[in-house]
DNA sequence: GGCGCCACCCAAAGCGCTTTGAGAAACGCC
DNA sequence: GGCGTTTCTCAAAGCGCTTTGGGTGGCGCC
């Protein structure tokens, strides 16, 4: 079923019912009445590639994911994220598409994406500290916005973050406070842009009580349990192990409780551990007794604010550039306590 | 840059560039050389809709997740699967697309999805026992690929699937050989056809050892690392509590062990623990020595494989369905033991 | 009755590509 | 040199939609 059958059936033009069925002017009440009823029941909808082509909108957003053989971007923020700015999509009539691209061909992915013309804009996931990607797509005039920041990027652009920065100051802070000296960070990948700002940000708060930095204590690497799991159980067996632990992800601060139980401890009473926690569906942090000590940001509220500011790039390409910094909420749980 | 600017710049006719860039053999090499040298030095790629247009082929695969209020499919799981079949896909030129759609108009949303014509073949998520989808994808003619069963419908379709039956049966068997008569299943949604499967095969197991069943053992709730927590802390609370363990998942398996600890018992020793393991990137179940005893079967690799079966069927529409049954194999880790 | 004005409606062009049906150029053969 | 082939190239139609630039009929008004 297409227009023109559509049409015929009705005995209207094409372009009338074209009219009637985007809500234009010209037509009245009663065509147009008769021409919804009449798409509902043949139940017509429009070939989306010929309005695309027609229109010169995609109706749909892209989601780029790089990849490549150090690291790799699908990980469980990743399906909250969609699930938040899913929502917003579809309530707009977008659809998403996801890109993997491989970083290797990266400006080629990202100018191919552009000429195919098959989306209106793209959201730009895990951006490094530097990131090209943010020059090309300025460059290339396609809307996006970026779900994170890149610290050495100067250009202005649209981005959405959570002060990572501030969260693991204060978090660092918080086991200042409870008498910690030897203080771990379980870090992500310190190309990424959070990491780093995570690092920064634990580093100047132990600097601020002057408190050395202890290579022994940090870690980067993928998010992962194991990775937790093996860092905390290699830390807390040094001579001078820490006493609490920083850690990235809610997944692997589950690794540290593994290493700390293995060890015969027990978490918040003989080791502290504050995680920062993406708020996952699945993988909840106790709303009501929290688990563990965390900075919370939900990851998919973030995916819905991101999905409309890009939205409102696309609907109005001349606007500056948007910029939004969620703050992380500092939650209390039973996985802290002063130190011994 | 379109095929038109790039045709008048090589002086040559949209036909003879088209074709040499599509590999026709009507043009000769040295012409094809130069429109594929100037194709790449102006950075041309042909617009996505215009050719979808033209050919009546998207070169996009949709992946639908059903959404509602009691569940939704925005899983752990998703990323993964994503990834493999992703991996697939791009090889072949081909796009994903997602969308979430509400349950309460699914008819509606995959008839829309057909008529817009923006994928040539879809990929059904979350399979329920009597899953209405498939009669109507099958109507609709739109090829599609189950990821899972529907053990209800008897229409001939297109799946791939764990054997999900077999695994729990196996496990079940684990447990009852290493003397366990007490054993609790942690399952999913038993709406959802694979939580279905994995119970029908638990019972059947301990029927075979005479063993009846006790719905005090025995929950079905959306797989969150909160309700292994919950669960397994009320059931071993019981004045006759469970010794063995069979949980559905690795997040949910994670509060069950929490519990554990909780507890005051230790897995493994005091009580066993199996769970299904989907070999996530993120949460591996230490491929050297396994955290938990489980029975593994990836689910990125049933990504790669559905979306292969996908691409087939969507170049060879006359084939019969192609259906896939993966074997989960059983790997022993240490949190499972003799019955005390 | 003739005029202008709305309210409706339509034919046709155009979006960027593929593909058909045919023409020109080059070649070998008698 | 003329013929049939082969090789290369082209103009134009068509995919399903939107949108421009008119038309047509009915109404009130003088």
């Amino acid at each position: 079923m297409n227009l023109k059958q559509l049409a015929e059936h009705l005995n209207l033009s094409q372009t009338t019912v074209s009219r009637a069925l985007n809500g234009y002017p010209e037509v009245s009440e009663k065509t147009r009445e008769k021409v919804l009823r009449a798409a509902r029941d043949l139940n017509y909808s429009p070939n989306a590639r010929a309005k695309g082509l027609a229109t010169g909108r995609a109706h749909a957003i892209g989601h780029v994911l790089p990849i490549s053989d150090q690291h790799e971007m699908v990980n469980p923020i990743f399906g909250d994220f969609i699930a938040g700015a899913g929502q917003t999509y579809s309530k707009a009539g977008y659809e998403v598409v996801i890109s993997l691209v491989d970083d290797k061909d990266e400006e080629q992915a990202y100018r191919s994406i552009r000429s195919r013309g098959n989306v209106d804009g793209i959201i730009v996931h895990g951006p490094r500290m530097t990131d090209g990607r943010i020059a090309l797509l300025t460059e290339l005039g396609l809307p996006f916005v970026v779900h994170g920041r890149a610290s050495k990027v100067s250009l202005p652009y649209s981005w959405l973050d959570t002060n990572n920065g501030r969260a693991f100051q204060r978090a660092t802070e918080f086991l200042l406070d409870l008498g910690h000296r030897r203080i771990a960070l379980i870090n992500g990948l310190e190309f990424m842009d959070f990491a780093h700002r995570r690092r920064v940000a634990y580093g100047a708060a132990l600097a601020d009580r002057g408190i050395a930095l202890d290579p022994a204590l940090m870690r980067s690497e993928e998010m992962t349990e194991v990775y937790g799991y093996r860092s905390a159980a290699e830390m807390l067996a040094l001579d001078n192990p820490p006493t609490g632990f920083l850690v990235s992800s809610m997944i692997t601060a589950i690794g540290v409780r593994r290493a700390i139980h293995e060890a015969g401890l027990e978490m918040g009473r003989d080791v502290s551990v504050i995680t920062h926690d993406d708020d996952l569906g699945y993988l909840r942090n106790g709303h009501d007794v929290p688990i563990f000590t965390a900075t919370r940001s939900s990851v998919r509220l973030a995916g819905m604010r991101a999905a409309e500011m890009l939205l409102d790039l696309i609907r109005n390409p001349a606007r500056a550039p948007l910029t939004q910094l969620m703050e992380a909420e500092l939650i209390i749980g039973s996985s802290t306590g002063p130190a011994q």
